[in-house]
RNA sequence: GGCGGUGUAGCUCAGAUGGUCAGAGCGAGUGAUUCAUAAUCACUAUGUCGUGGGUUCGAAUCCCACCGCCGCCA
């Protein structure tokens, strides 16, 4: 009789140690701790690999800029990674360098089995290199400049006998394997840029260099070190004991998950797999690429200044709240935009209001009428009988959610079952109830309502697992979440005794003061927004109070071409009307009439204002009216 | 330059095969309620569904053009 035992092998890139780890790494390796706990939570045994890509010009350069030898410089960076992983809860099995000896003999075992199944071949490279990005340029892809497409700095021509990966010889056996597993690269919009590539034909790959040594040496011929993407990729099987340690690997292998960011894409649905098939392995079953993250609406990039680090978020917010905020607010799969403003948002209104609170009313009632001991369900109807339902409709779709990896969509899922618990809790008023003494009708709503918060627990826990841990330890589990609880409904045994406990979220201010001197990134507007604002000079002409009002003031201005205008301004306490004749001010010239105290205003002037004053803005010197400003 | 995507309420976005598809959440407003973390529940969106044409009895949904943004490739 076969043995069904379920694996998942899931992995993150390995990052790159040339600076420290920012929210987009992060980003990447809680959605892969999330899947894979996940994963662990549904019985699967799991392995979550993870690590650091430290060959490479780029990274020597970084050593030496810091004074630093490079082995080092990488254990130093490679050890800020795993400290960060720690920190934010990643429950990796496995971290991988790929300074690792044991790995460096994988890559060279692994290319020396390119070399002896024929797909390696040594050519001649003539052409634009980017040093620091160790890519070749093709003439039209550079331009008259000839810059480094992706960098922007300066190539160098050069000619250099490398070795060659014949992947072009793989165009025809890899599109066969995207047309026949339509799950191999997702989303959908990925996958089709990558058979994009296929369709249009494979250029073979340079796959070593001779410019410099911080990397594997090529087997018998060290004048060569092996490029960096293909050292990396290898780590996903030299870190599950390829070729050594079969059993483990032929457990682990094939990945079910290489989970990417968007921009290595191309290295893992094509590359990879096609050296996976030089050498005769299985390929993964899926790469997932999933966009990249803004900050505050920009790019991150360190000449913002805001690649963020997320340790600020753990050590402001939790680590349950930035890892839930990731996946809530940032449709997974696409681009999204981080910011602090909607985390704490979603901090408050679906944690602390929708969640926290609901257990809090919850377990108050229960200790206040029950002395924390959960009862046992009496009564019922048919509004019970419903939520039951609808909980339990939501739990299953969260995990057909969970499974094909639209993780956003799962966790809406999980937020529904809050919005119905609070409604079937309002619907049911126990507190009525409890004063009528109706406790055969109480106990059922304070039971399923606690049935339900722990259902949620379970389905938060991979995205948050200190606060379900709480929560579950609160309605009387001492154990951890599994599949099981989530299969049926009345998991939970009356008689068990309840925690009331603190809030389980606190909420946050997000302060929003921001210097005025000190436009934000994402308060700066187009030019050709400032130029809708049409401004002129205007010669105040006559000024007079407003009747009936202490603030408004009524002007006559000279707008040269445009004639005169009658403008109301809110200035009737800082100017007496007559002081204001005969001065050159500002006045937009293009805003929509309105009426203010039934007078109407033809524009608007600008002044300036702080706390106790304000003044008109005038001009310095002598201007005719109606000048334009610019 | 080629190919692909996208533009829907203030914000973030859902909206297979054209006909209750004009929606959800957040924010805002009104009401209810008081067990609870000023929490919760109900009700409220006159949105040119980017613009202009076209196909159709009928289009956010199909076709064409244009504008904006994005991605992949070159």
């Amino acid at each position: 009789m076969e043995v069904i035992f379920l694996k998942f092998y899931i992995t993150t890139p390995i990052y790159y140690v040339n600076s420290d780890p920012h929210v987009g790494s992060a980003y990447t390796t809680i959605i892969a701790d999330i899947i894979a706990r996940y994963k662990r939570m549904m019985g699967y045994d799991v392995f979550f690999l993870t690590g650091t890509d430290e060959h490479g010009q780029k990274i020597l350069q970084a050593a030496t800029n810091a004074g630093k030898d490079p082995q080092s410089f990488c254990d130093e960076l490679a050890g800020r990674f795993k400290k960060l992983w720690k920190k934010l809860g990643i429950t990796n099995d496995g971290f991988i360098r790929t300074t690792d000896q044991d790995h460096m003999k994988v890559v060279q075992y692994f290319v020396k089995k390119m070399m002896e199944n024929g797909d390696l071949y040594k050519g001649e490279y003539k052409g634009w290199y980017c040093v620091p990005c160790e890519s070749y340029w093709n003439e039209e892809e550079i331009g008259a400049e000839r810059l480094c497409p992706s960098c922007g700095r300066e190539l160098k021509y050069i000619t250099e006998e490398n070795y060659f990966f014949r992947l072009s010889k793989y165009t025809d056996a890899l599109l066969e394997h995207y047309r026949n597993h339509p799950e191999f690269v997702q989303p959908d919009f990925r996958r089709n840029e990558m058979l994009k590539i296929l369709e249009g034909g494979l250029k073979d790959l340079s796959i070593t260099r001779t410019t410099f040594k911080w990397g594997v040496p090529m087997p018998d011929d060290p004048e060569h070190v092996i490029y960096v993407w293909v050292d990396a990729l290898i780590n996903y099987i030299s870190a599950i004991g390829y070729p050594f340690d079969t059993e483990k690997f032929n457990r682990y292998w094939p990945a079910d998950l290489h989970l990417i960011g968007k921009e290595i894409n191309r290295f893992h649905s094509i590359v990879w797999p096609a050296m996976l098939i030089s050498v005769g392995l299985p390929l993964p079953k899926t790469v997932f690429a999933h966009g990249w993250l803004t900050v505050d609406g920009q790019k991150i990039s360190k000449s913002l200044g805001n690649a963020i680090d997320p340790s600020y978020f753990v050590e402001k917010y939790g680590n349950d709240v930035l890892r839930f905020y990731l996946l809530r607010d940032i449709n997974f799969g696409k681009d999204g935009d981080f910011s602090e403003k909607n985390l704490v948002n979603r901090l408050n209104s679906d944690l602390a209001n929708d969640y926290g609170n609901l257990l809090h009313r919850t377990l108050a009632m229960l200790e206040k009428h029950y002395s924390s001991v959960l009862p046992e369900p009496k009564e019922h109807d048919e509004i019970d009988e419903r939520f039951k339902e609808d909980v339990m409709q939501r739990v299953k779709e969260y995990e057909k959610l969970m499974e094909e990896y639209s993780l956003t969509q799962a966790v809406e899922k999980i937020l529904e079952i809050l919005m119905l618990s609070n409604k079937y809790f309002d619907e049911k008023r126990p507190w009525i109830l409890a004063k009528q003494k109706d406790f055969s009708r109480l106990s059922t709503v304070l039971y399923n309502t606690c049935e339900a918060l722990m259902k949620v627990a379970v389905m938060f826990s991979p995205i948050m697992p200190d606060s379900s841990r709480e929560v579950l330890l609160r309605v009387g589990f001492d154990w951890g979440p599994s599949k099981e609880l989530l299969d049926r409904w009345g998991i939970l045994k009356p008689s068990v005794r309840i925690v009331h406990g603190k809030p389980l979220f606190e909420k946050k201010e997000f302060a929003t003061e921001k210097k005025e001197s000190e436009p934000r990134m994402d308060d700066l507007i187009e030019l050709d927004e400032f130029k809708k604002v049409k401004l002129r000079t205007a010669k105040v002409l006559s000024a007079e109070r407003v009747p009936k009002s202490d603030k408004l003031l009524k002007l006559i201005v000279d707008v040269g071409d445009l004639g005169q205008r009658q403008i109301v301004a809110g200035i009737a306490k800082y100017y007496e009307p007559e002081s204001l004749v005969g001065k050159t001010i500002i006045v937009v010239v293009n805003l929509k009439p309105a009426k203010l105290m039934g007078v109407e205003s033809q524009g608007m002037l600008l002044a300036a204002k702080d706390s106790t004053n304000l003044r008109v803005l005038t001009v310095d010197g002598d201007i005719a009216p109606g000048a334009t400003i610019s």
